[in-house]
DNA sequence: CGCTTCTTTCACAATTTTTTTACAAACAAA
DNA sequence: TTTGTTTGTAAAAAAATTGTGAAAGAAGCG
């Protein structure tokens, strides 16, 4: 099956010209050309990568980028810039995409940049989720309403600390390691520091009942990283 | 043990600045001031890390690189490409570096770039080794839950008396010395006492249910070291 | 904009692991 | 046995890692 990618991409003769360098590098290429109809379309073509522009009609490559990624669509973004934009570069990475190029860019260029995406991306990173509820303990998680309840308790989560809870669900019993979880969870371009886990741990510990000293359910696991004892 | 970093840059300001900021954040650093040397401080450093520029005498930071790859070495390399550079970020990415910053850089974005690509390389190398439980004895270990079943007993493992299980297990039978038990769990550069063994040793007999006179598994082998009967 | 919420960083306390120390016990060779 | 080494082990010390409140930084939202 060929490797399918969405253009996102509003000038024409860019567009065609990505598509026409895609395909005759053996990909399936689509092109999308108002940002407000991105989402349509990628629900549609359900593409391996999307090669997304910042600068659209529509709806912005940025907000676009936050939105799929706010949604938990975890497909590849290779977001095209404008030179210039310097600092929005690191912004669109912090929003979620997964690499960028800076126009004008070579094809070399591109394409190396969106064969190491699937590269990186093929690997255990894009995980299925299912979203179906789930127990640790006599917890229940509810992935869908982002809720989790312990008894009459009900606690609401954040994305993080749910991506967080189901990947260690998804492990469960496994010591995972700090680079694991952060990899897995947080993804491989994340820069920041390994204590931001720790803090993400204790708010899950109190939401799931935990005491720090001697928990129940996320159990330390010195100089290596956590265990979820369900 | 200490993450080791090579840093192969001619400018002896920038190499000895770099040296300082890797130092200060707890890694082991190392220059090489010559492309052409490089490959020879690779093999005697065997560093975790490479610092990568372009510009070198003797050899190109590109050469250097395609190298590496052809020989299929594969230590993560980090390139430092000058500004203006656009289209050799690519070309760097082609010929199989991991990550680059371009020239001027931040600590900071270094640091971070660094960390990160220690966390991807990082993950699937661990995945691969043999997790798979064994025996001992009676006794079961899990590598996976860093976990010990005897009988109704179940222990927690510690990092490193795991590591040194797992190297027993590994050469079972066999009497390894002391000092071989130092380099391979330890590591190479390890400078301490022959004693922080037995401490472990002590341990992992309490977790095996071995008496210390008359072990059933953790074997004193006197004046060279230890032996494992499984 | 302001406000709220989530995420990240920082600083310091608390904890756990690792290493060293000290001495008793065991061993090997004479 | 005697003697010099080597090992076992508890306890102390040191080092490393983690817990956590508070504050700063982003992102989302009227």
């Amino acid at each position: 099956m060929k490797t399918k990618i969405l253009i996102v991409e509003d000038d024409p003769h860019i567009a065609l010209g990505l598509e026409e360098v895609l395909k005759s590098d053996g990909f399936e290429a689509v092109v999308c050309q108002r940002g407000d109809k991105a989402l349509a379309a990628l629900e549609r073509e359900r593409p391996h990568l999307i090669v997304l522009d910042v600068m659209l009609p529509g709806k912005s490559g940025y907000d676009l980028c936050r939105e799929l990624r706010a949604k938990k669509i975890t497909t590849p973004i290779l977001m095209l810039t404008a030179k210039g934009q310097e600092l929005d570069k690191v912004v669109g990475l912090e929003l979620g995409a997964d690499d960028y190029v800076t126009k004008p860019f070579g094809v070399r260029e591109l394409l190396a940049r969106i064969h190491a995406l699937l590269r990186r991306s093929s690997g255990p990173a894009l995980e299925v989720m299912n979203n179906a509820p789930f127990q640790i303990g006599d917890v229940t998680i509810d992935p869908k309403t982002f809720q989790l309840r312990r008894g009459k308790a009900m606690e609401e989560l954040t994305a993080k600390e749910l991506k967080l809870l189901q990947f260690f669900h998804a492990h469960a019993g496994e010591v995972l390691s700090r680079d694991r979880l952060l990899n897995e969870v947080w993804g491989q371009n994340y820069f920041g520091s390994t204590r931001t886990l720790d803090q993400v741990i204790v708010q899950l510990r109190k939401k799931l009942g935990d005491a720090s000293d001697d928990p129940r359910h996320l159990l330390t696991v010195h100089g290596v990283g956590y265990r979820l004892r369900t």
